[in-house]
DNA sequence: TTACATGCAAATGGTTTGCAAACAT
DNA sequence: ATGTTTGCAAACCATTTGCATGTAA
């Protein structure tokens, strides 16, 4: 899992240094998490290199930027999932099945070539009801 | 359509300031716009003002505010529909048609209200392929 | 060895806040 | 009259950049 990350890395010309692994592993641990949240996690690694790596993950396909509303948040883009957010408590709750139906996707016809997709989900959890 | 909108801020106590209508104006004009180009369709409205509306209005459920990747961006909530960003060039497309297969939606059987959703398509477009 | 990577401090730029003047009801 | 809204200037805070030092390959 981090290996083909690092491999990547590699492959592009980067070096796989021990900052950009222990943000790697940070990432590996949760979904969607904020800076200050990955940077808790690799306390060692100064503000500054957080950023850059996650620039230069997210430019190699790694990792995904996302903001739901708070600020900024990154994930490993290799787990394709799916967001429901509560509008109430801001509680952010993952899913996996994708409830899209390809054929209904308009661009299929044109000539838009789709990579990947993104869909969040808004309303109330269970508790806020 | 902007009439609806004037309601609901009287209905929640505001007043329908010159203002807060020429905000109301400029978003009506053109889908996912950013802050600046919204100032531009209303050059008499301060910058503070601007974003005072943009966080009422949104509050409110009449303005719904996305990042798309680049800054934040803000549309009419009314109209439903998503985005298409193509990933070499950043053009943003719109599509109508909702490729979301309702039943396939987890959600329904567990206890999350779903209220909306957003749904973002990434890929290259025409031109770019 | 050597080009690339790191990290501090300082610069930047979008967004928010304090406050006094203008306004709607 | 009274409470709301506006707008400037200043404060704020997340992110980026310059540059000297450290390091992976």
């Amino acid at each position: 899992m981090l290996e083909a990350a690092i491999g990547k890395m590699r492959g592009g010309g980067y070096k796989a240094t021990p900052q950009r692994t222990a943000v790697l592993r940070a990432l590996a641990e949760e979904q969607h998490q904020s800076l200050e949240e990955i940077r808790a996690r690799c306390p060692g690694v100064g503000l500054v290199t957080v950023y850059r790596t996650l620039d230069l993950l997210g430019e190699l396909g790694i990792v995904r930027r996302l903001d739901l509303g708070d600020g900024a948040r990154y994930e490993m883009a290799e787990d394709h999932h799916h967001h429901a957010i509560c509008e109430s408590c801001g509680d952010i709750s993952e899913f996996e099945k994708c409830p899209l139906d390809p054929t209904l996707l308009p661009l299929e016809a044109s000539d838009f070539e789709v990579r990947s997709h993104s869909l969040e989900v808004y309303g109330r959890c269970a508790a806020c009801r």
